[in-house]
DNA sequence: GTGGTCTAGACCACC
DNA sequence: GTGGTCTAGACCACC
């Protein structure tokens, strides 16, 4: 598990954290049950403030993606705990809704935006199984 | 042109009218050469401080959706100035990857996922030729 | 809404003002849609650290309490987003069986215990429609 | 007696033993005078350090709960010296108080929490006179 | 003026 | 050694 973070980008360290954990689950380059670094651990290895770690970590339990343990640190959690509610559909649209306005003004085809789309998701598909 | 701000959601305000006009553009409900309600008259009509419509409009100006004359306001760029640039190829790259490593893991599947995108590019795209 | 914080109580500071809140909205004496005071403003009230109320309003956010907004701060959610989750309603349950527990233990008789419950429940539901 | 630790909850893992333990003397598993086993014995059934047990089996006694002898070990209090002080009940109102606004606030109707509490009281009433 | 982010450091509970 | 809580203070985005 290796994070790379762009301390200039105006995306929040936590949040750019976060996101690579998301996609390291989906690329199945982090598996249920597996630990993750300490808070005071990832932090000195990104060289950032454990309370930046804390925060992440305490979003990604809240959201289901991990589970805490007071003595044995933080792990994926073995269940994943996450689904497809009503909330997050609706927030998925409202983002593909503006997303995909702003890539067809710009010349982004109906066909390549999908291909985009279609890529990523093979190498998340391409783990299961194994 | 109707604009719907809701003033409790976490995405700024400013955002939110960007994201309304470009959708209104895609959409056709905007036209280039359209006349935009002015700075004031966008503020009072939301209800807002004109300093944030301000800021929209020099934003929008910036990414060349708009054009302003000191006379005659603000226009939608008859040319619309916005290019498939490779910098905002991989920010939407990048966009795509957090958001569809989310959508798998939740239960969102390809062939559903890429429905939504093919709705929103129909509405675009229907608008053609008009 | 006055609160009262224990300093040298085990409960946390953060959780003690939760607590509060969520127990004002079911009394009524905190209406769905009333504003909370500012972050920083509740943290010079009760004497304590900005983050700490921070900290709560976020949380209370999470679980659908507040909406949050970056202009005027912060209110008791006007459509109440809580809901009896299967999740919840399985940690009502382990909560009350070791509390049933040691209370008949220690001679708390189940009628006795009732008539507490009734007492709390009556409290809040003599707000119903006014 | 037969203890069921989940190491990932976020209650401690020693006040795990103590509720199970609790719960096993209302429900009747345990009876006055029954032995528990010795610190290092529970600690090795369970998988966790003997300090914890250790930890648990003092404050037990402390709350009356067990009587320890350096030579026959730990055994439920014969004369179960626990009571209704006024502190516990104050402790109880408190801990109900928040437990009903939340409870009612998120649809728990008054009698569905009354049921709940009247299943629990059967069972541990059910032991009597055994 | 409002909340959001990040840093820094102290002390604590659990194990 | 692990996470949790709280304080303190800086700087930022939004409005």
């Amino acid at each position: 598990m290796l994070l790379k973070i762009e301390f200039e980008s105006e995306i929040p360290i936590y949040q750019q954290i976060k996101n690579q954990i998301i996609q390291g689950i989906a690329l199945g380059s982090l598996l249920p049950g597996e630990d993750l670094p300490s808070v005071r651990q990832l932090a000195v290895d990104i060289g950032i403030n454990f309370h930046t770690v804390n925060k992440v970590y305490n979003q990604l339990k809240q959201e289901g993606w991990v589970v805490i343990h007071r003595k044995s640190g933080v792990m994926i959690n073995p269940e994943l705990n996450v689904e497809k509610t009503e909330e997050y559909v609706e927030a998925l649209k409202d983002l593909l809704k503006i997303t995909t306005a702003e890539a067809y003004l710009r010349g982004v085809s109906k066909e390549g935006f999908i291909k985009m789309i279609e890529t990523y998701y093979k190498s998340y598909e391409s783990q299961e199984g194994e």
